[in-house]
DNA sequence: TCGGTCCAGTGTACCGGTTCGCTAGAGGTC
DNA sequence: GACCTCTAGCGAACCGGTACACTGGACCGA
């Protein structure tokens, strides 16, 4: 392995002019570039990024904490991850995977471990025990998830309300007056997880906004139940044929539900719905919808925490990703 | 940020001391050590990883490299993720995501880069173009997957084989004379992907030799296809009334095609398959059946390179995970 | 011709650890 | 008491970069 004093004399130059050229920090005449270029080329040297890491006391990594493991159960943490290795090399960063299952002690460790610059925490709760030591070091970091507080911590979010107006103008356009609204189990709405609650209030507010009529449908948790109770409620003569779904495993479930009863879309169901952009793609489905959007989020939160580093004092940042609503005919035009 | 040197002199030592009791390589007695513990713990001392990387060039880093982002459709990668994150950590070592589309540039990046002390490849086909430059370089590196020629790298996979042979006697045990043995596309067996074959040829075998005819059934690719053609393999009288399914498309439509035929398992159809532990888990599946391992296989896949890393010029090795049977009750006995 | 500017490139200290040869002193032996 | 041995801890060099004060020479104006 070649080191900078190796292109150093092969170049003819000095340590400082070659580092010079490497940083770019400071102007080097064109010749004397080419010649530590040639140098460079010539033994395939490359940075040692411990040494680099050292000198500036910039790592150019950042760590990704996978909180709790139960981000393991979820198909869309791998596009996230990938996503956000993507973004990061793009600023120059690499991604280091911080798995501990104690997510707190996995943020202690990353901090005084100075092994990386800056955190990004996926899968963001309400009160968040991650966020305390953060919050205390005052250490660079980005949250993949909106709590209600955000404790002085950058945040990045898939922008829930909007995508709830959306779907709710998209029935309401078509001349929809009423529709179900098929939520998450209760437990998720009490549980601190927002978005859940953001999507709701924006989506009935809207709403009466725009006299749609929403009524709220309850499902059970398991996939043969949500399939059950959603033939159920698509039975039910009293009840709208416009569905309004903010639950995944409901719209997973749903064209089997509709199978089951010869229901076709839109012909005797209108559909919207707002889900992983991944469980589209495993359950192949064509509802016109707002999917999540794990490159964009993934992209805003690895810029925020770039300028974050460069400058820790400036105060935190909350943005919302505004997600688009992807038209594939499911819902028909009523009189 | 406390250093070494200001934990010396919180301690009332010198620096190499503080160093020999934190990397343990030297004795260093009980009081003197004491003392020094104290002195970490009050100022919250951990040692820089990359000053350490530096002195001893060793990182401690381990790089995951994700090939050509075909595995991001995968809903498994996420579990292979975690689990050679938490392997790793157990040995002292981090990952660090390698994502680059071009998984080439990748390697040699990482390489040349000294970021990492070693590589673990995924999603390893034949022919992967990811060896030439870790062979060229004789760089410590492990392959997830099996090809027919590893080119003197490390490699791990599950045992396809072993897991075939089970299911074959599984059936036959409970008296089977035949069964479908419903396998991936074509193209698979076709694009050097050794999983398949190497299934299919263990089953074929083991198949002879417990006297169980297979029934060879191609399946097409696309969940409503598999659906139907499941469908259509499932209603024909003459097809024998046992399945083997090596195929996760298949496994996954397939409670869906036997609902609607109104087939129940185990009266109507008996069923096993091997299929990747993270379907069970979303599909909600229920058949006897051989599941990938993500956890051994990538255990096994970290302690392989760490031994690598240790010494690198010994014999490269190969080694196959040996799955584990779960019975669910999926298959009927027959006379 | 002399002093002042500017510019490209150099020398050196430093980042925070590890390693290894060295030494002071304790203890043992004759 | 002189000599040897052993041991715990010390000091300095080193890992591979970066950064900054500095220098020698070219150029310019008076």
């Amino acid at each position: 392995m070649a080191t900078i004093g190796d292109v150093a004399r092969e170049a003819g130059v000095s340590r400082s002019t070659v580092s010079s050229v490497l940083t770019g920090r400071k102007y080097v005449s064109p010749e004397t570039r080419a010649k530590v270029d040639a140098a460079v080329a010539k033994l395939q040297f490359s940075v040692n990024a411990g040494a680099r890491a050292l000198a500036t006391s910039r790592t150019m990594a950042l760590g990704v904490v996978v909180g709790f493991h139960e981000a393991e159960f979820s198909p869309a943490l791998a596009a996230y991850l990938i996503a956000l290795s993507d973004a990061a090399r793009e600023q120059g960063y690499s991604v280091v995977l911080l798995t501990e299952p104690d997510g707190v002690e996995a943020v202690r460790r990353a901090i005084s471990g100075r092994q990386v610059d800056g955190l990004i925490l996926l899968n963001v709760v309400d009160d968040d025990p991650r966020l305390e030591p953060i919050n205390q070091a005052r250490y660079p970091a980005v949250l993949l998830g909106m709590p209600q507080d955000t404790r002085g911590v950058d945040a990045v979010d898939l922008d829930f309300a909007a995508g709830a107006s959306m779907l709710v103008d998209h029935l309401a356009d078509a001349g929809h007056r009423e529709a179900l609204f098929v939520e998450w189990p209760e437990e998720l709405y009490a549980s601190g997880s927002t978005y859940a609650n953001r999507f709701a209030s924006a989506a009935r507010e809207r709403a009466e906004r725009r006299g749609l009529r929403l009524v709220p449908v309850a499902v059970p948790v398991g996939p043969e139940q949500v399939r059950a109770s959603l033939r159920a409620v698509l039975q039910d003569p009293e009840n709208p044929r416009a569905l309004l779904i903010h639950n995944d495993a409901a719209v997973a479930m749903l064209p089997f539900a509709l199978h089951d009863l010869g229901l076709e879309v839109p012909a005797d169901r209108s559909v919207v719905s707002l889900h992983a952009a991944e469980l589209a793609r495993l359950y192949v489905l064509s509802f016109t919808s707002v999917e999540s959007e794990p490159v964009a989020v993934c992209q805003a939160a690895v810029e925020m925490l770039a300028k974050r580093i460069a400058s820790p004092e400036s105060p935190a940042q909350k943005r919302l990703v505004v997600p688009h609503l992807e038209a594939k005919g499911s819902v028909a035009t009523v009189a």
